[in-house]
DNA sequence: TGGAAATGTTGCTACCGTCAACATTCCGCG
DNA sequence: CGCGGAATGTTGACGGTAGCAACATTTCCA
C-alpha cells in the first residue's frame, strides 16, 4: 500500500493540517511540516494547493463548515426561539473553546477573502442561520437582519475574549453562564416596548 | 550624527514596527525588516528584545496603552454614565478602524501572555475603566463587574467582525451606528425591571 | 584613565516557501 | 491491448528569516 500517488492527499493534508494547527498554534504552522506528517515531500501539497496560505484558507472553510453542521445540529432541538438561539450560542462558544487554533485559523487569518468565494459562502451560511432564528423571535424593536448582527457580534465576542482568557478563569461553566446571561440581556434589550 | 550606537533605538525600533506592520500586516512582518527600517543590521534587535515574540508583544502591549489613554480621553467629556459608555465604544470602534493591523497585534498574537505582565496589565487599566463607568450607570440587575463585560465583550464582538469586513459595507457610520444601538440595547437588556 | 558593561556588526546554521526540472502513475482513445 | 498526455509526486536549488556566536565600538564609572 505503499504508493506513489497517494489517491486522496487533499484531504490527508488538510486532515494533518487540523492536527499540527492544534499541536502548535499558527505559529510553527509549515508546509513542510504538514507535507512531512502526511507523508509526502515537501513540494507535494502544491499539486492541491497554490500556497500555504491556499491551504490556511481551505482549512479555514473547512472549520466554517464544520461550525455551520454544529449549529444547525444544535438548534434543531426545538422550536422555541430563544432556546434555540441559547443554544446555538452555545455551540458556537464550546466549538471555539474545544478547538481554540481552529478558531483562530476561521477567525484571524489575515487572508483577503475575496479571492475565497467558498469561504465567504460558509460564513454567509451561518450569519443565515442565526438571521433565520431571529426571524422566529417575535416583538423585535429592530430589523431581523440587525438582530442577527448583534446577537452574533455579542457572543463571537465573549467566545473571543473567552479563548484569549481574558475574561475566563478556566471555569467553561462560567463563561457558558455568561453566554446565557448575554443571550437573554439582548434579546430583551431588543424587545419592543409597551410604553 | 551617524553614530555606532544609536541613543534610543527600542523606541525607534517600536515605531519602525508600527509602521511596518501597518504597511505590510501581520505576514510580512520581518524582525529583519525592522532593523533595515530602523537602519541598523539584522541582529541589533536582539540587545532590545529577546526575540521576534518578544517584539511583537512590546507592540501588542504599546498598543493597549495607546487605546487605553484614548479611552480616558474620551471618557473625561461628560458625566452622563450612558454617553460615557458611548463614547468608549465609539474611540473602541475607531481605534480599530484606523489601526487594524495594530488591533490584530494586541488582540490576535499567539502569544503566552503569562509570560509578559506588562500586557496583562495594560489589559486590566481599561478593563477597569469600563468596569468604572458601569458602576455610575445605576439599575443595574447584574453586578458591574459582569456588567462591564458584557458590554466590553459586545463592542469587540462589533469591532471583531467589523474589520474583518463581515458585517461592514465599508461605510464607518453604519458600523457606528450598530455600536450606538447595541450599547442601547444592551444598557435596556441589564435593566432592573419594575414588574 | 582603564577596564567592564552595554550596544551594534558580521558571519554562520537550520529551516521555510516557492520555483523548475524530472519521475512515476493513471486514464482515455486508437 | 498500448501508448501518449495529464495528473501527481520527488529532488534540488534559491532567496529570505530567526537566532546563535564571535567580534567591534562606545559608554560609563570606579
Amino acid at each position: 500500500m505503499d504508493r506513489y500517488h497517494h489517491g486522496n492527499l487533499r484531504a490527508a493534508l488538510l486532515k494533518a493540517a487540523f492536527q499540527l494547527v492544534a499541536k502548535v498554534g499558527m505559529e510553527g504552522f509549515t508546509l513542510r511540516e504538514v507535507a512531512r506528517r502526511a507523508g509526502v515531500s515537501h513540494n507535494a501539497p502544491y499539486r492541491h494547493f497554490k500556497s500555504r496560505e491556499d491551504l490556511v484558507a481551505a482549512l479555514a472553510t473547512e472549520g466554517l463548515r464544520q461550525l455551520f453542521a454544529a449549529l444547525q445540529k444544535a438548534v434543531g432541538d426545538t422550536a422555541d426561539p430563544v432556546v434555540r438561539i441559547r443554544a446555538a450560542a452555545r455551540v458556537y462558544l464550546h466549538f471555539a473553546i474545544q478547538n481554540p487554533s481552529r478558531f483562530h485559523v476561521m477567525f484571524h487569518s489575515p487572508i483577503e477573502w475575496r479571492a475565497h468565494p467558498e469561504y465567504t459562502a460558509a460564513y454567509t451560511d451561518s450569519l443565515n442561520l442565526l438571521g433565520s432564528l431571529m426571524r422566529s423571535h417575535p416583538d423585535l424593536a429592530i430589523d431581523v437582519d440587525t438582530a442577527g448582527e448583534l446577537v452574533w457580534a455579542g457572543i463571537h465576542g465573549i467566545t473571543e475574549l473567552g479563548i484569549a482568557r481574558r475574561l475566563w478563569d478556566g471555569d467553561v461553566a462560567s463563561l457558558e453562564r455568561l453566554v446565557d446571561s448575554a443571550v437573554g440581556i439582548i434579546l430583551r434589550g431588543m424587545r419592543q416596548q409597551a410604553g
